[in-house]
DNA sequence: CCCTGTCAAGTCACG
DNA sequence: CGTGACTTGACAGGG
């Protein structure tokens, strides 16, 4: 099990995320701001790999107004051999990463403008990975979206402009159950149809299910990852005390996060810690993660 | 230098 | 109808 964090590393000073207004927009501004967050991409994984967090969520900020009509650079091809550098690092630790377009990416959206913007803002999340030249396992997670007053009619154009997206697209997306509108069940509907895997986030499965519990959710998850996909990905959070159901916790709540150890230990997966404190909480349950594994190992030495 | 309104993009719930 | 939550800051202009 790989664990994670998304986006930014609070105990680094640099962000790579760095963005500016589309009114300042220019070509120096955005070569520039690109190289800094590409150096502090790196400047991160090289972090992450000496403390043992070998999963990452890649912030979407990465390439600032990448899809926007604005921007008519060639990035790709100026910016290849930096992401080529990064993704050597990656593959030679070993590491997985993902992606999660924002709210903004919706696929069943009745509006095709908004359907052909999130369908570039995809095919900007594929560049990237591909520049990055990760295999099949680095995923591109996102939610069904909007139910417009009819749910069955919502998820059928969800599934038809899935099945119209270009393979270095498809290839790479990924489902995730939501808190509100599409449970775990819903994404197992699609991935039925469609053969998309399905995120488990753990934190929103708690507050939007039919009945299963954690374990079950897990194995049923689980199935619908294939080798190549590489194995299950988990999101996990847990709720901020005395802030409104839903708010993600501040710091890492161990007996909580132990809990969920206990459901998916003995699963192939990677879990990404969806905690405000970011590498601070994911490096205490790296550590939670190395006693429990040592303890199940010397139990099953003894039994 | 500090303050603060606003920022590319969407949907839904709530008052 | 307008605003906040999601997540989440931080840009950038004005004082």
């Amino acid at each position: 099990m790989r664990l994670g964090y998304p986006c930014i590393n609070l105990s680094l000073s640099c962000r790579s995320s760095k963005t500016f207004r589309l009114a300042s927009f220019s070509e120096e501004r955005f070569r520039s701001t690109v190289m800094a967050n590409l150096r502090c991409l790196s400047e991160i994984l090289s972090l992450n790999a000496t403390s043992g967090l070998l999963f990452f969520r890649i912030t979407s900020d990465l390439i600032p107004f990448a899809s926007h009509p604005v921007n008519t650079l060639p990035w790709q091809d100026e910016f290849r051999t930096e992401f080529k550098r990064i993704g050597f690092f990656i593959k030679n630790n070993r590491m997985r990463v993902s992606m999660h377009p924002d709210q903004f990416v919706v696929l069943n959206s009745l509006d095709e403008g908004i359907v052909s913007r999130s369908v570039a803002e995809l095919l900007y999340h594929a560049d990237v990975l591909d520049l990055l030249g990760t295999g099949k396992d680095a995923k591109i997670q996102i939610h069904i979206g909007g139910v417009y007053g009819d749910k069955v009619a919502s998820i059928e154009r969800f599934i038809e402009r899935t099945r119209s997206l270009q393979l270095r697209v498809a290839r790479r997306l990924v489902i995730e159950n939501d808190d509100r509108l599409y449970s775990l069940r819903d994404c197992l509907g699609v991935h039925k149809k469609t053969g998309l895997p399905v995120v488990l986030d753990v934190f929103h499965h708690s507050w939007n299910h039919h009945g299963e519990s954690m374990r079950e959710a897990i194995l049923l998850a689980e199935k619908t990852w294939h080798k190549p996909d590489g194995p299950l990905l988990i999101d996990y959070s847990s709720q901020e005390k005395g802030r409104r159901p839903g708010s993600h916790a501040g710091t890492i709540d161990i007996r909580h996060f132990t809990s969920l150890l206990g459901q998916a230990m003995d699963r192939n997966c990677d879990v990404m810690l969806e905690i405000k404190d970011k590498d601070r909480s994911a490096l205490r349950a790296l550590k939670l993660l190395r006693v429990q594994g040592t303890e199940r190992k010397t139990s099953r030495g003894i039994t």
